[in-house]
DNA sequence: CACGTAGGTGTCAACGTTGACATTAGAGTT
DNA sequence: AACTCTAATGTCAACGTTGACACCTACGTG
């Protein structure tokens, strides 16, 4: 690639050497001082003014902001963060268990919404459900000294955080309490048990007294919680847990599929409450569900539920996303005040079956 | 800031200063000096011991590495970042036009896979369909100065990014080729208008005649090729493009779903072929669909559309992720090649309904 | 008029790392 | 013994920015 003259636009800087045999030699980036020997000014009045320092001649600042413009000029962030106190750059780590979960997408939108209120950009990783994956993003996002961290942990221990932390960096969990590390720094969770209890009493109200219950294990997740939301229900209905409507330890679309087969034939629940979305479509899409559609509610929304008749239980991860952001934000801002555990509301959205 | 002796690592690391009553003052963190000094060789030995230089004595690079691990030394990157050509960080960008939309988180998992391989991070932004917020975005992302940047263009012009290309920045676009750039540039896509074709042939092989058209604004995205596959395959069965069965400029799935009322009522379609997921799944939660299921067809995956009969082709967006990562780091590689244009194939997924 | 004050501007030395080049020690060669 | 060669290590000056602090001017104020 040959940059000829005409590629210029905001202007041209040229780096004269046009002889020069070897091709594509990409340009030099412009600097602040650039713009300063352009104007004879000094390259910390530049950078003032870019910043919008109040100490810099109105005059001179707009001489200098046409000039960056013209040339092209944009603060160089990884020199800035270099300066700044823990080397920080403005930048936060988003670590996903499994990005491809529905419920993430809308929270990294709300992550981002605050993040960029805020002039700083994200780092996404994605673990995969693998806790190794995990601690190997979080390595690399301190490496790329991110000013923080927003975590939807898959390890059951990050104890290793608690190194970081005391770099001045802050962490906050998301979706699930963090594993390992006590009560000692901030979280957004969700009211699991509340809601789950809402959810099943919902079906109960429905008439229903054999209700279903996938779920994934019991660590983490808010699992227990669920759970425990699903026994109080039925128990504040005078009902028994009956063991043979239980299928837990449920991971993929693919274990819940083939639970919901063997549920659903075996059992013959009247409802079922589903702990977390991945797994309810996992059910939908079950032969046995197609057959016999029955009353179904879900942890965590998803798309079509409504589509299906499913009632969900939402806790509406753009509000999670955005308290998470701000927590951190809180917490960059003040690293002192006592660690914050956050319990977003969930709520029942009722669906009917579309179809009858 | 006070830095005690005591700093080590991994263990105990109380900030030992306990009378200092200012609280939190975060230790600064552990640099290669530390190690250096620790074991009386020079920072330059650290380095070229912790990036696995091999002009480093085997016996030397061990007690380096232990150190530094007891330490908790690692690699600052943004100072790293700051010698590098360019001062590229070893981050990538990618821009979304749309998060949320579910083509995009396995596509994010692709570009994920191919960026940790290669050792970099990934920065993510979601312009959120605004063309303004995606210039934003992009800018911050030079700012930081990132390696490379992948995107998934909303804006119809993004010539500004001629300039950046320039300081060799590699650039990549994904899903719909570069607005305003002509072909001067790497880019992935997918073979739009043979699938849609091959879509609606499977219709018409199935009897239809009557076939919907589902369409978001022909700018962008595929849209005119998909439209182009679409006559393309009524022209070939003989059949003329009937007005009343097309609705396009759909931008929105609540679009959609008001768009799919009226053509079911009015048009009475025997089937529909429609653009993208999210006009698809605007489709499904239309009243009229849940009364009259005919067979659908959209262009893109969406989670459940096994469930719901729905045929889709299927670009998988994992391998474009893939795809559009490589052509990134094969360029950042290798400047001078001619721009490549890559068309990953979708193929067509049949589903039949579950309820017969 | 000496003196403080505030508003602009500049100088200098970092920040943590690495490229270029210098140095040293030891082994091998004549 | 004088030499070359190589492997291992070190020194120094950047990279582009900003914090700390110095300076200079003009403008009160007593």
């Amino acid at each position: 690639m040959h940059i000829d003259e005409g590629t210029a636009l905001t202007t041209d800087h040229g780096r004269a050497g046009a002889q020069s045999s070897g091709p594509a030699e990409p340009r030099r980036r412009p600097r602040l001082e650039d713009v300063a020997s352009a104007l004879g000014v000094s390259i910390k009045t530049v950078s003032r003014a870019l910043r919008g320092d109040p100490k810099v001649r109105e005059s001179t600042r707009q001489r200098i902001v046409a000039e960056a413009d013209r040339l092209g000029v944009q603060l160089n962030d990884v020199a800035a963060g270099l300066r700044r106190k823990n080397q920080a750059m403005t930048t936060i780590g988003v670590t996903l268990g499994d990005c491809t979960n529905p419920f993430f997408a809308p929270m990294l939108r709300g992550i981002h919404s605050v993040a960029t209120e805020r002039g700083y950009l994200v780092l996404t990783a994605d673990a995969q459900n693998d806790p190794e994956l995990e601690h190997r993003a979080i390595r690399s996002f301190f490496a790329h000294r991110v000013a923080g961290l927003i975590i939807a942990p898959v390890g059951d221990d990050l104890g290793y955080l608690a190194n970081e932390a005391a770099f001045g960096s802050a962490i906050v969990f998301v979706d699930s309490p963090p594993p390992g590390l006590g009560e000692s720094m901030d979280s957004v969770t969700t009211t699991n048990a509340a809601s789950t209890r809402e959810g099943v009493e919902h079906l109960l109200a429905r008439g229903h007294q054999r209700i279903g219950y996938l779920g994934h294990p019991r660590r983490g997740s808010g699992a227990e919680e669920r759970w425990a939301g699903y026994v109080a229900a039925l128990e504040a209905a005078g009902l028994r847990v009956d063991p043979d409507l239980v299928r837990d330890e449920l991971v993929t679309e693919a274990d819940a599929c083939r639970a919901a087969e063997d549920l659903l034939e075996t059992a013959r629940p009247d409802a079922v409450f589903v702990d977390n979305n991945r797994l309810c479509t996992g059910l939908l899409q079950s032969k046995a569900f197609a057959r016999r559609r029955l009353d179904v509610v879900s942890f965590d929304r998803f798309e079509l539920a409504a589509a299906f008749g499913v009632s969900v239980i939402d806790s509406d991860p753009y509000d999670v996303g955005r308290a998470g952001a701000k927590l951190l934000f809180d917490r960059l801002a003040d690293a002192t005040r006592p660690p914050q555990r956050l319990e977003v509301p969930a709520r029942l959205v009722v669906h009917e079956d579309p179809m009858y």
